[in-house]
DNA sequence: AACTATTTATAAGA
DNA sequence: TTCTTATAAATAGTT
């Protein structure tokens, strides 16, 4: 864009890169910004220079929305869903099986169900 | 931009709603991956439609960055969640105990995983 | 930091 | 809904 195009790869200047990274990425927080207002989303970007700072923006709570993220993250992870056998009876089996269910869900929940927004 | 300005807040049109959302959102992802390749930086970016599929993207895994992320963030109380009596041997109550776990997994999983787009 | 020629993004409209 | 296009924004190179 502007006075020209430019290949996308690596800018070779370390002067241009910071220049350009911190025009580019107050833009790319404005623009995830706008999105969230105009589209009612939720929205969450993180970003680190290469010099290690840290720069970010979230629509609402960075922690609800990574959360939810990550719910989604391990639900897919854990395609083959979930079968048990319900003709068991035997006390040891349903036990081992209600405890694997309960390691899932508290996995897929992460540490704070509040702020979560389940339906 | 465009034909005219707009105000920065929710579109009310649904329809224009959706379509905005569809395309801001492809070129915020579009927008985090050039900022990561052209200032070698990492970047990661999130966002849930108003109907709750997610998007995102990462410049790298998206695991190692919200990892980064979270050192830079504040820890949070986790708050205890889920319990069950362990000390139940009753295979009737048992089994009522895992299929209210199943239901709960179905429920949190939703019902299309192949939607989700996750790596 | 500010400027500006161009490229992009985008809001409406078709 | 996909394409078109007039106009607003973003931006690369410059000063």
């Amino acid at each position: 864009m502007g006075r020209g195009k430019i290949e996308m790869k690596r800018i070779e200047s370390a002067t241009c890169r910071q220049v350009t990274f911190s025009k580019r990425r107050s833009r790319l927080l404005k623009k995830a910004h706008e999105l969230s207002v105009l589209c009612d989303a939720q929205v969450a970007a993180v970003t680190f220079s290469s010099t290690g700072k840290p720069f970010h923006y979230a629509s609402s709570s960075m922690k609800e929305i990574l959360a939810r993220y990550e719910k989604y993250s391990v639900d897919v992870q854990m395609k083959p869903i979930f079968h048990h056998d319900l003709e068991s009876h035997q006390p040891e089996k349903l036990k081992e099986q209600l405890d694997q269910c309960n390691q899932r869900i508290r996995h897929m929940l992460g540490e704070d169900l509040s702020a979560l927004n389940l339906n």
